[in-house]
DNA sequence: TTGTAAGCGTTATCAT
DNA sequence: ATGATAACGCTTACAA
């Protein structure tokens, strides 16, 4: 239709005041506390504001309140894969909230880290969800000052800032190392990349795991602080088994990482999995079609979002969980990858 | 040190201004057009702000000026593989700027899409960037009426609403079709998930290819509304040789989707390339490193959301592109899964 | 239950 | 080049 849309640039609460015949305050009570406002004044304003097609304006409540609806989320990349699931998890769970995501990217760096801490601070943040446990000391003082809820994710430790949901990393490193050792392997390597703490704490779990068997490690774990891929995946692989020609399995720090060595298998025609076992971490999607399926970690990243999110709502709410640390575990997914056949049980090479 | 960090709550431009012994909007004018104030009185205002540690409040500003510094971002996915990259370079682009990205979902949804315009628009952004080019008639007005910069990023058209960078998916997926064609595969299917708009055009293109090579396409295209993934990849190539036995090659219309089908192919011992051809499209980083490799279509996802970025910018400091639509191209990437070897050029399957 | 008045911390405007 | 003053649109505190 010819005629221009009205722009709402300039509609303000006085404005939808006016029209309902009551106070601006009202109106600001009726959006933000209806139960305050009697039924009637309750419908006149919300005639009004639909008329009026008002939309408030976040800056001057902001302004006026010192509070404001943004979660602040604090990840080390924006880019991979694990932390783009529990992003969704955020964005799903925030979906039908007045709450809004803002997103900072600390690219794996601590100081980094700190100092977009400062600068959410000074924005009165609604909620914090930062990823990991190894926050400055200055950062982690910043967080506990906030008087915002505070949500630590991917990890878990007896000491949270405020709250936590995640898992350990040791434990699930640990579990499916162990499942190789079960499988019959026993030259199990270690591909990690990025080596950030949390990798760290799965190398650890590796090796538990095969101290625990009696088995030994040396010379068995490659790893690079180079940010993960499938490219990479197949070069650690190649250099595993250059540097250790007999090792008949790998426990792959991620799935990236297990992907690329499952293709450098294929390509050195060393059959997975009764030459070879690979077990990945994370579990995404592809791991249970690729050919054949990879046994992997299952982690739950898009559970972990949601919680976290939930967790701030509770709690803004007034209602704090009973236990500020949320463990979700983890599932071993046991596919082909590691299903070696029984005549080679026994450990032989093909 | 034992000594309790200063909590910067209450510091606030007039107490910086004390210190310095001029008046607040003295440094207010430091902070954001330093050349306005004498060297003298910028040094001392410097040298307060540093002492203080002081931030400035965004909404107060935001209030003030009726602007903000955040770049509202419309895309359909978070989780996307493709979006994720075009996200990374959004955000590498804005690292070392002033300016928040503020990111929202619209689901493929062009009427959540209109909603999230009008909430972006109460907002005042500095600059917003959409995804895609089929915004709703309302949605394109509201985001003329914006009177900021806003960059419609992953297609180009001869219309844009203000700036746009993309490529031309019809000829994207064009080219990979002929390129199929060209090297001698004759019963050439399409699989394609989600066929939101960029998907159907990417259709059209493999159509085009087909009806220039003489060649039929009936029954060839295997479609769904679903999201893609590796396993639907898997799933569709099923079905498209249990439609058409005698296909020989597929175009896919992203990379999940040729994954899938990849592994498919090996779970059917369906050798690739020499029975059965395979090109993908976006062209992830896997695709150079599986076996074997995979053709694809590469896309400059990444410089898309860096240039989206740098017009907005330049457009902020008033300077405007030439043409308002920067088209990235693509590049064909031929990898393995097309390389028919000789004998097999004549079209017969193993 | 409703309204009045006084900011919130910054920037625009207009003086000097 | 610097400053005084008045908004910006909303919410808090208090009053009726």
């Amino acid at each position: 239709m010819g005629k221009k849309q009205r722009q709402n640039k300039g509609i303000t609460l006085s404005d939808v005041a006016a029209r309902a015949g009551v106070s601006a305050i009202t109106v600001s009570r009726v959006l933000r506390r209806p139960q305050m406002v009697s039924p009637d004044l309750r419908e006149r304003v919300k005639v009004a504001v639909e008329a009026l097609n008002y939309l408030p304006d976040p800056a001057a409540s902001a302004l006026a309140s010192k509070r404001t609806n943004v979660v602040g989320v604090l990840i080390p990349s924006v880019t991979n894969q694990v932390f783009s699931a529990v992003l969704r998890g955020i964005y799903d769970a925030t979906e039908e909230t007045s709450l809004d995501i803002q997103l900072a990217n600390t690219r794996y760096r601590i100081a980094e880290e700190e100092k977009l801490i400062r600068i959410f601070r000074s924005q009165k943040p609604a909620g914090m969800i930062v990823a990991g446990i190894d926050q400055s000391e200055a950062g982690k003082s910043m967080l506990q000052d906030l008087d915002c809820p505070v949500v630590q994710i991917m990890e878990i430790s007896p000491d949270p800032i405020d709250m936590m949901v995640g898992f350990s990393h040791f434990e699930a490193a640990r579990t499916a190392t162990d499942h190789l050792v079960r499988n019959g392997y026993r030259r199990v390597g270690f591909l990690g990349a990025r080596m950030d703490p949390r990798t760290q704490r799965r190398y650890e779990g590796y090796r538990a795991a095969l101290a625990a068997a009696g088995l030994d490690h040396q010379g068995l774990a490659i790893t690079t602080v180079a940010a993960s891929s499938v490219t990479l995946g197949g070069q650690m692989l190649g250099d595993l088994l250059s540097q250790c020609p007999d090792a008949d399995a790998v426990f792959c720090n991620n799935d990236d990482i297990a992907l690329g060595a499952l293709f450098e298998c294929q390509r050195r025609r060393l059959g997975v999995p009764d030459a070879f076992g690979i077990a990945g971490f994370n579990d995404i999607e592809m791991m249970a079609c690729t050919y054949p399926s990879l046994t992997s970690v299952r982690t739950h990243r898009h559970e972990m979002g949601r919680r976290a999110v939930s967790l701030i709502i509770d709690a803004l709410d007034g209602k704090r969980p009973e236990h500020p640390v949320v463990d979700l575990g983890f599932q071993l997914m046991e596919r082909d990858s590691t299903r070696r056949s029984r005549r080679l049980d026994i450990g032989v090479r093909s």
